[in-house]
DNA sequence: TTGACTCCCATAAAAACCCATGATATTCCA
DNA sequence: TGGAATATCATGGGTTTTTATGGGAGTCAA
């Protein structure tokens, strides 16, 4: 489980720390960490290689030639296996950098399953929506109450 | 279950005791403890991990497109799994004293499954407002299912 | 050589860890 | 029942470890 938030360095190497708790999470599981282009917003995404393995599942179960197969087919085709330096640091592949936005900071924020990587105005703009969406519709009470939380 | 209200100190470290009675209940249970801003109030809401499982569990059922899986996820990024030192403390994070406008007090309210951290100040807004509506209102209706018990 | 990349070490700040103390509550025994 | 002995809790403070980050030495290819 990714959570939190932490605001960390982009060096000149292109190199940023992975916030340690998020290393931990993949160390107990053993496994890979795995960056690619968010489908939903401009930011990058972080997860393990078995759940991308079920997004690749995903794929062969939709039609071979339909649309949301090639988008995802593309998706695959930018994510990249990272592997951590002994300071826990990756470096953030070029093609990642440019589709985010990043230039000396980053934001990681974790989402459960998976974290994301934004510029900080880009993160600003996401967190200030959903505070406007909070103060308009209230807490999603419904979803809540339905998983007997 | 967390009941009972208690005040406790937070330090120049940010450290703050977590009363002895909520720390039993999540040892008995062998669960983490997560801190995060609430949706509803200005304040800290405490629970555990695996409640907090639950949340990501709820996210992968939504459309992942929805403003309630959005704020769900912005949940999770404003979630912070606790340490506890050797005397029972944990060291609150910055973001959260600043959400919940902490200072050198914090107020513990237990709620049931969580619990609430708040300024003492808020704490007394939302103890008033409690009372204004109970004399409004009177008290309210209880059903209590046989199941949930 | 130059440039890009990997691997390793240095360091300041922050966090985790450990021990001490005063206050309060609890136990125990005359 | 009183009151000393004990345990527990919240809190203070110091020491050690970890984390994020900077920078350099070695490697390989063009």
């Amino acid at each position: 489980m990714f959570l939190s938030t932490s605001h960390n360095k982009i060096d000149l190497k292109f190199r940023v720390s992975i916030p340690a708790s998020y290393r931990f999470q993949l160390e107990k599981e053993g496994k890979q960490l795995i960056l690619f282009k968010s489908l939903q917003f401009k930011c990058i995404e972080g997860t393990t290689t078995d759940r991308m393995q079920r997004y690749i599942d995903a794929i062969d179960e939709l039609d071979a030639l339909s649309d949301e197969a090639f988008i995802l087919r593309m998706m695959m085709a930018d994510a990249f296996e990272m592997k951590f330096d002994s300071g826990g640091r990756v470096i953030i592949p070029e093609t990642l950098i440019d589709f985010a936005s990043l230039t000396d900071k980053a934001v990681f924020m974790g989402v459960g399953e998976s974290f994301y990587i934004w510029s900080p105005s880009e993160y600003q703009n996401q967190y200030n929506y959903s505070q406007k969406i909070l103060q308009e519709k209230g807490p999603p009470k419904l979803i809540l109450s339905k998983k007997g939380l």
